[in-house]
DNA sequence: TCCAACTGCGATACAGTGTATTGAACGATA
DNA sequence: TATCGTTCAATACACTGTATCGCAGTTGGA
């Protein structure tokens, strides 16, 4: 033997110890890298070195990378908090949409993933499953058509408007902190677009409308979009003209 | 000089004719490829093979790529054809919703795009400005904050509908064109799921509600959404608790 | 105890990406 | 005619996802 102790032995070399992986460290480790620096930051080499491994360590439990993005996606599901089904159905769905919204600022890649292909994880499931539930039941909603209308309205505002809310988000940060720095960015061409007179009423919302609070505008819509739901059995507001929209198939019969 | 004509002369070596290229030609070619594959199939080098041209030219007429993704999504926004402002609101605003739809059915790949940045490209600018037209000047919206909210709520549904939309017909193509091949990609794994029991609304969605009009079920998500909009100031549907969603800020005012 | 098979893992390789750099060929100008 | 500036193709670089290969260590059997 050398006088080598034990404590200043390097690691073995023919076998450097490799941690222990599992899917879990793989998806945790991803999601950091894409909390830090969005989904361009989360690459096979990168997540694997994150955990100190070679980027095919991870065929091992993730068959694809498509795959790694639906089990991020599944993840972060699984953070938001659903309410039990109780009374007021327009609170529980204004609950689900708020932790849709909070996991989006959280996770702002979140809403890259949103939508650009079916989820179906089981976080992702037994969110559905518990939106489903916060009108199953009630008279209001008399068949699984009727939940399942109001319950896909709901979630399609709150996909588009999380997605627009952290578009605009990231568009400030990344042209600087300011908003005098995003004028001097893309404020020329914009000046000179409104200057062109073309856009009024555009123009009317860049300088009166209030840009402050975002929340307040989700909550605007979501407001709006209840109502819709909450009101959708008066005759007095199907369209006037016979033209577009058709009534809402709650009254179809589903078969048996 | 040689025995060769004009006919079976070669282009002449030196200067093979490059075909003179512009904006236009690149993001048609670029649609085109986008159209017919995905937007993977969009790539310098292949939009650039496509005009018969090296990879290295584009950057002459387009900064970037992320530009010539602007540019196609611009492309699509003047597609779409604008209602002139009418009588009626919820049928102008349902025509421009339409028109939405069906440009992305037209182009799948547009909806990856949608909301992923803000669109500041000046078809797009003229979308938003004859969407806000809609609703300018009307009483029911009496400032510019009444508007771009109930503008706002409509297009977040708007793009969140059509995204899922187009998501889940791509997935249905991609497994194949049938039902049956689709039960026999994803459906175990389904199966298995809604057979522990755990999900028994999303079960009755799957077997008992009609899947079968795409087009219906927008419908009725847009007219719950105008509905909400039309009775937004009846303050019998303000949420009843105290807790989460404030009135609308068209009652805020918004300075001089 | 020895050998064989298997397993888990790293290294390498390949085709593809966006884009910076280089250099050559051209038209226009001095 | 000589030089300049522009236009474009070729090359190069860093990076991506993933297939393949070969090695090392462990394990199972004789």
């Amino acid at each position: 033997m050398s006088n080598e102790t034990v404590w200043d032995r390097p690691e073995p070399p023919s076998k450097p110890s490799p941690t222990p992986l599992n899917r879990d460290l793989i998806v945790g480790a991803a999601i950091r890298l894409a909390d830090g620096g969005g989904l361009d930051e989360v690459s096979f080499r990168k997540v694997a070195a994150a955990l100190g491994a070679g980027p095919m360590r991870l065929y091992g439990y993730v068959e694809t990378k498509d795959e790694l993005l639906d089990l991020m996606v599944d993840e972060v599901y699984g953070e938001i908090t659903l309410p039990e089904p109780g009374a007021d159905w327009r609170e529980a769905l204004t609950r689900i949409a708020h932790g849709m919204r909070a996991a989006a600022k959280r996770h702002p890649w979140f809403v890259d993933l949103l939508g650009g292909r079916p989820h179906r994880g089981p976080n992702s499931l037994t969110h559905i499953e518990a939106t489903l539930a916060t009108l199953d039941g009630r008279q209001e909603f008399p068949t699984i058509d009727d939940v399942l209308g109001a319950v896909s309205t709901v979630m399609a505002f709150v996909h588009g408007a999380v997605r627009n809310e952290v578009a605009e988000a990231r568009e400030e940060q990344a042209s600087g902190l300011t908003e005098e720095q995003w004028q001097a960015a893309s404020g020329p061409y914009m000046r000179r677009m409104l200057a062109t007179g073309r856009f009024p009423r555009l123009a009317r919302v860049m300088f009166d409308a209030e840009h402050t609070n975002a929340a307040a505008w989700f909550d605007t819509g979501l407001t709006y979009v209840l109502n819709g739901i909450a009101t959708r059995h008066n005759p007095a507001w199907t369209p006037g003209g016979s033209a577009s929209a058709p009534s809402a198939p709650s009254t179809a019969p589903a078969g048996p």
